[in-house]
Order: structure tokens, then sequence, then C-alpha cells
DNA sequence: ACCTGAACACCGTTCAAGT
DNA sequence: ACCTGAACACCGTTCAAGT
């Protein structure tokens, strides 16, 4: 086989890898798997992530916590994964445009859309354990957040605590989810989107009082 | 090199497990390694963990969810691990004795040990992701809470809601703070407790309310 | 710049064998 | 029952080479 033009991205990669996850699982993704999957030597892989695996499993945990979810997979914007040096390519910053709805509502919508998220990618989970990418989005939705939970009457030191436990409520709620999937006692998506809206409730009515 | 006696049980392997994944990582612990730690040839542990890896990383997931913290590691008791067919050789069950602290400092005290533990085997953490172990110490920790949550008014369909947000709360937090440890703007753990305590006390006053 | 192909050290697991 | 040792298929990564 001769040159190959196979018009790899790092786009392209990480789409794909999170293809095998979905399918085979996070401990299903090899170099050389992702590589057949591209139609390329899995070492052409590293011409776009020089760091090798790490540096993909960290790419794929800055595009699961920031791209959007269109159809039942990805469709995302590109991968900001600023990391250390590197110039940040960043995704078009979505407009933005200013959201009138009451502090608690735009919290909530939030926090459904971040699940959804996580769930959309549940196969990546895990990597999200260990690495927070440094992104724009990142900074944004935390602005976002805080302006939220400043509305709502916090004072300022209790801000980014709240912040926090909104985060984790989240992430913990899916990881706990996703870690019964499977399980014959374990509640079905409407149950289990029905208790994640309690407990949101909840912690919103707890957080502001 | 003739017989090796090295006296290897399930309990064994799991901490030393446990001490890899410390000190280089998930990524840093395979069979190899860990036999060498335990003076034994990797083979070894097939013995005590037919299926492999993936039985020890399910062993390794029920003892963090269900082990005492009682130095800076371990010591914890034995791996429960009923995982499908096998027996269950249970943990001694702890007493259990008669609790009277009213419903709010018991839940108080369980989440805030279960942080405790979390957080000391964090290098484990991606593993309970996916993973659900279904042991005698899970249904009494339900049991638990169960009960806190009824004594606190809650309405029956309301209770398990309320279990299942307690439990991702907790998890979730940890995560969040593993995620973020080693970056520059990440809370120290004072303020990493205050934080869990300020969004555990906002959860459990909206739960109640 | 982008991709290949051979090579190296390491990995999980099986299987037959030892005591 | 408990452990060894060789073997096999697979893995991540390096490096020199091709275009």
């Amino acid at each position: 086989m001769s040159r190959n033009y196979a018009g790899l991205s790092r786009e392209r990669i990480i789409v794909e890898a999170l293809h095998i996850i979905a399918g085979r699982g996070l401990g299903g993704l090899s170099m050389r798997r992702l590589g057949d999957a591209l139609d390329v030597e899995a070492m052409a892989i590293y011409h776009h992530f020089p760091r090798g695996k790490e540096q993909l499993f960290n790419a794929i945990a800055a595009y699961v916590t920031t791209a959007r979810v269109v159809s039942g997979l990805t469709e995302g914007q590109g991968p900001p994964e600023a990391e250390e040096e590197e110039g940040s390519e960043e995704a078009p910053a979505e407009a933005a445009e200013a959201d009138d709805r009451p502090w608690d509502e735009r919290l909530t919508a939030w926090a459904e859309a971040y699940r959804t998220r996580l769930l959309a990618y549940s196969g990546a989970l895990s990597l999200l354990m260990h690495r927070a990418p440094h992104t724009l989005g990142e900074e944004d939705t935390r602005a976002l957040l805080r302006t939220a939970f400043s509305e709502a009457g916090l004072a300022e030191d209790d801000v980014p605590r709240a912040v926090d436990a909104l985060n984790g409520y989240c992430l913990g709620s899916v990881a706990h989810q996703v870690r019964h999937e499977g399980r014959e006692d374990a509640p079905d998506e409407a149950e289990a989107l029905a208790r994640f809206r309690f407990g949101l409730r909840a912690l919103l009515r707890g957080l502001s009082s």
C-alpha cells in the first residue's frame, strides 16, 4: 500500500475513539483498533497526538465535557483541549445569547443538558475522573453557574461552593446511575431521570435557603 | 526456584493492588507487576481470581466501597465480592450498634466517612464508575440511609430518590475534587472538605423540606 | 506535513507441568 | 490446592523511511 491521504484530524480521531468506547468499552480502545477504524496505520495517530494515548485520553475528556450532543451520538464541536502549552483551538462559543430566565431555571436547564451529555458518553465517564481539562468551555460554564447562584442571593464566599456542589451532584448522579446499569434492581431511564430531578430540585432549594 | 508457599489470599492480592494503584495509578497495575510485589509469578494470581483482571477489578471495587479505612491506607476487612454465583464471604458486619443520634447527624456521619474512604482510594475511583458490587455492606448501607430519611419525614416514594441523591452527591463531590487535584486553582483539602460539607448540608436541608 | 512498516518491551491469559 | 514456566496474541511507542 502506497500513500494514504486519510485526511486524519484530531476531531475525526476523537469521534472514532468514542465510537469504539461506546461499542467495546474503554478497555476495548487500542491504538491499533483505532487505526483500523480510521483506515490508517495505528502509528499515524501519533502524528496528531504526539504524546500518545495519554494525550488522546485528555482530548477525549475535554471533548466529552464541552461537545454538544446532537443525534444519538457526537456531532460535537472541535476538541478544545488547551492542555499545557498548546494554543487552544477553541469551539465557536455558541453565541451565548443573554438568557433571561430566572436563575433556578437556568441552572436546571444546564444540569439536565450536562447529564444528557455525560450519559451519551457514559463509556468514557471514568476518563473524567482524573482529568479536568482547562478549556474555555469550562470557564464559560463556571461563569454561567456563578452568575446564576449570585442572582439566587448566595453570599460571595458561598458561590464557588455551590458551583462545586452542583457539579459534583451531576457527575455523581450519572456515575451512580451508570454504575447500577444492567443490575436487576436498577431503575429504568425514566425513573433515573425522575430521581435526578428530585435530587436536583432539593439541592437547589437547599443551596438558596 | 522450587516450591513457593507465598500464602497468597484474595485480600493480600487486593491490598497489594491498591498499593500499586496508589503509587503508579490504575494504568500502572499489571498482573506481572502485582505478582512481583507479592513475590510470586503473575500467573499465581489466576488461582485466586480465575476470571483474571476483570474479576480482580470487581473485587477491588467491592473492597473500596466496603472496607474500613484505618491508618493512612487500607487495613480493611475482607473482600466481600459476592459477584454472581460466589458464596459471598462477607465482612463481620461491624456490630451495627443502635445509633440514637438524630437522622441528619447519622447521614452526615455516614457521608463524611464515605468521602474519606473514596478519597483514600482515589486512584481506584474510576473502577467504581462501571461496577456496583452486590455486597451485604451495600445493602446495610442502603437500609441505614433509608431509615434515616424515613425518620426525616420523607414520603415513602421519595426515600429511594433521596438515597440515590445522597450517594450521587458523595461520589460526585470526591470525583470533582480528585479531578481538579494538582491544578493551580484547586482548593486545598481543608477548603475541599468545607465545600463538601456546605453542599451536603444544603442537600439534606433541601431533601427534608 | 503526513503516513508507513519493522522493531522492542511489555502486557493478559492459556495450558501443561510440577509439588 | 497452589504455584511455575513457556508460549501466544496483543498492546503502546520509537525510529527510520517513504512521499
